[in-house]
DNA sequence: TCAGAAATGATATATTGTAACCTCAACCGA
DNA sequence: TCGGTTGAGGTTACAATATATCATTTCTGA
């Protein structure tokens, strides 16, 4: 099925589906994650952990450390409620944390902002690409860094 | 033309033609260049920028500062003679530096060896996709993640 | 051969990512 | 209730990756 219907979320329907997402895998939804998530659905670029230890800690008034928002992170990958942009070393909320999808990322060089597209046909062929060379476990990575018609 | 013969060289072949872009590309192959050149082309897996600063270091009797790998690589990359591994902050070794291909790298989260291969194709699609977005100046990153076949 | 450019060296620092161990609260069974 | 176990987060330290700046050396072309 390469046509999808996806249910993109914003503001509080895209922090519940979130939160049903990791309630439905087993984890808890904390104030810390709660908080992480927040920051992450907001930010406007893709985020560094640094970026968000960075906010985190101004919205609590007390350092939180790198390290606590990188396991929070890694969670959150996982559970497919966010996503690590591999060649910008940050992360972006999934904006329906209900779907699987490799997704693929086009990253402006210019104005650092990510825009995400899902087409399941293009990521199926580098999936069966990999099997095809005797790759297991497949997790493609597909990125595409330019320059964005805003930049241009 | 998604057929291509590729001229892959391996050995002094390699380093032969790699020497023959660089100069044709107006740029000096110092002894430098060569040596890192050499550890990359013989490293089994992607090296990191620190891999290859030891093993140049060790070549060299002399401490050989990452920064200086860095400059080299940035330069390698640019003329096309390497390749930057995002998924894996590292660097492997082009073995068709004659020829420009946006290429795809299968890396296994195993044994760490990373295979390439072309599909013009495959990687035309991409560039179609983010140019359809309204990218400009356009530099695919595909990459894949996972077990290859040796390490099932 | 000399002046300028290019390449490399040296040092410092910024950024990104992990490891190890501790505290605390919630929960569960005896 | 008591005591143990578990999960979440805190704290500290450190490792790995990357860049900036300025000094020095080497090369090149006039």
């Amino acid at each position: 099925m390469a046509l999808h219907h996806h249910h993109e979320h914003g503001g509080t329907a895209l922090t519940d589906a979130a939160q049903a997402a990791l309630v439905n895998a087993g984890e808890q939804w904390t104030d810390m994650r709660a908080d992480i998530f927040a920051v992450l659905a907001t930010y406007e670029k893709p985020a560094s952990a640094y970026d968000i230890a960075d906010q985190v800690s101004q919205k609590r008034g007390k350092r939180v450390a790198p390290n606590s928002v990188y396991r929070i992170l890694d969670l959150f990958v996982a559970t497919n409620l966010a996503r690590r942009v591999e060649s910008a070393n940050a992360y972006v909320a999934n904006s329906h944390p209900g779907c699987l999808h490799d997704c693929i990322f086009l990253i402006c060089d210019t104005c650092g902002t990510a825009t995400h597209l899902d087409d399941d046909r293009l990521s199926g062929s580098v999936r069966a690409a990999a099997e095809g060379a005797g790759f297991a476990q497949v997790r493609p990575v597909i990125e595409v860094r330019g320059k964005c018609a805003d930049c241009d």
